[in-house]
DNA sequence: AACATGATCAACCGCACGCCC
DNA sequence: CGGGCGTGCGGTTGATCATGT
């Protein structure tokens, strides 16, 4: 069998693009839309190949793309993107409005891959390179400089979060009273996903960029032997990393560390429950920037859930009320990566991260309609596991290179 | 001034996937 | 169910420009 070429036939022109073929096509497009990519040269008067249209519309014609050089914004977007998604273009893409795949691919190939690696970073992993003996002298005093500074940018950078962190619990626990009590008058909620609309604004500031939790966490106090409980604030850090709203890294502002039983808080206040099945059939209800572990776990019920969820809830910010840390026993405890990822991933499959964002980064995660009508996350652990997994090795190695710092 | 080398990026190529018949 | 078609994606190429010798 075999695909044909699509430019096959003799006489389609191949190569640069002349300013009357990008008039032609801007003028059809604007007057027809594309429509079949394939058509269109015929209709266009055009002596190129469908494809050849599409690639010189979608990545120069197309009047919201944004040309010129990156913002360093959108540089550390990049670079936080790849490491989580690897070469996936059109995702990071996706996260970067006006610009397309193309372009950022091959800012990456010339530009960010040689300054990670210049900085002794495989720009592969993300992780830092390890075998320094094979380098010059001066390549290692260098890798220790940069680490070195970007430890201490990183502690004072902790600091600083932490102080905001702080900040926004106080604020966050006022506002979770008063949505509590708008939402305590509704007596029933549907749970059909394209009715959930945000009632407000986030009501937490986004949380903190993934470049800084990077940092953050390599400027962990150094230790030859972790305990578990270290081990898991890193690993929680990381989770809080992948929650992270990127649309302003301005003003990054993050609740690092998740205690071993917490609520899991979720960038994005919904305005409806939303049941999520996790693993070991455990399932939760993501809102209002928390998810919460359903008493009943075989309930498929709306009522029930809301019932559920307004009980948790209300069991839960008493209990805040109190103290920050504490064990609440109608809390979902976490201690299951697995659950820390469905949860990540099934919230971003209900596209809960960004407003702007209509594309969860993450494709196969996909969202189902029970019998009842009710709209359930199917989430794809085994994939995910890849993106997180790289994450997770560099927080465990974060340990050998402070010691190697020092 | 001429040539060599490196950097950049638009464009191409081939594969994969979903949809439709 | 299988094949054809349309489209998207990621890797690669090659023309062009910049810089160095």
């Amino acid at each position: 069998m075999g695909r044909s070429p699509c430019c096959e036939k003799v006489g389609l022109k191949k190569g640069p693009w002349t300013p009357e073929e990008d008039q032609k096509l801007i003028a059809y497009i604007e007057e027809f839309g594309h429509g079949s990519w394939r058509a269109l040269p015929a209709k266009a008067g055009l002596q190129r190949c469908g494809k050849s249209c599409r690639l010189r519309w979608t990545n120069y014609l197309r009047p919201d793309i944004k040309r010129g050089k990156f913002s360093l914004q959108e540089e550390q977007t990049i670079i936080q993107l790849h490491a989580l998604l690897g070469n996936r273009w059109s995702a990071i893409a996706a996260q970067l409005p006006r610009r397309t795949d193309n372009e950022i691919k091959n800012y990456w190939n010339t530009h960010l891959k040689k300054r990670l690696t210049r900085m002794g970073i495989d720009p592969t992993t993300h992780k830092p390179k390890t075998d320094h003996t094979s380098a010059g002298s001066s390549t290692c005093n260098q890798y220790s400089k940069d680490s070195a500074n970007l430890s201490h940018m990183a502690q004072w950078e902790s600091a600083r979060l932490e102080a905001e962190a702080r900040l926004v619990r106080e604020t966050n626990k006022l506002k979770v009273q008063k949505q509590l009590e708008f939402e305590s008058s509704r007596p029933q909620a549907r749970l059909f996903l394209n009715k959930i609309t945000p009632l407000q604004q986030p009501s937490l500031p986004p949380c903190l960029d993934i470049l800084k939790a990077w940092q953050s966490s390599w400027s962990k106090p150094t230790t030859t032997t972790t305990t578990k409980d270290e081990t898991n604030n890193k690993v929680h850090s990381m989770y809080a990393m992948m929650l992270s709203n990127d649309e302003n890294l301005e003003s990054p502002t993050s609740t690092l560390n998740f205690p071993g039983t917490t609520l899991l808080p979720l960038p994005l206040p919904l305005s409806l429950p939303v049941s999520v099945p996790m693993t070991n059939n455990i399932n939760v209800v993501a809102f209002n920037q928390n998810l919460l572990p359903l008493t009943d776990q075989s309930t498929n019920n709306d009522d029930e859930i809301w019932k559920q969820f307004n009980l948790t809830k209300q069991n839960t910010t008493e209990t805040h009320d109190d103290h920050d840390n504490v064990n609440n026993n109608n809390m979902l405890n976490f201690q299951q990566d697995d659950d820390i990822m469905a949860a990540v991933e099934a919230f971003r499959s209900c596209g809960g991260f960004d407003n702007n964002i209509n594309t969860p980064p993450i494709s196969t995660n996909v969202l189902h309609e029970n019998l009842d009508g009710s709209m359930m996350c199917n989430v794809n652990l085994e994939e995910n596991k890849h993106y997180w997994n790289s994450i997770l090795g560099l927080v465990n190695e974060s340990d050998d290179i402070n010691i190697n710092v020092q």
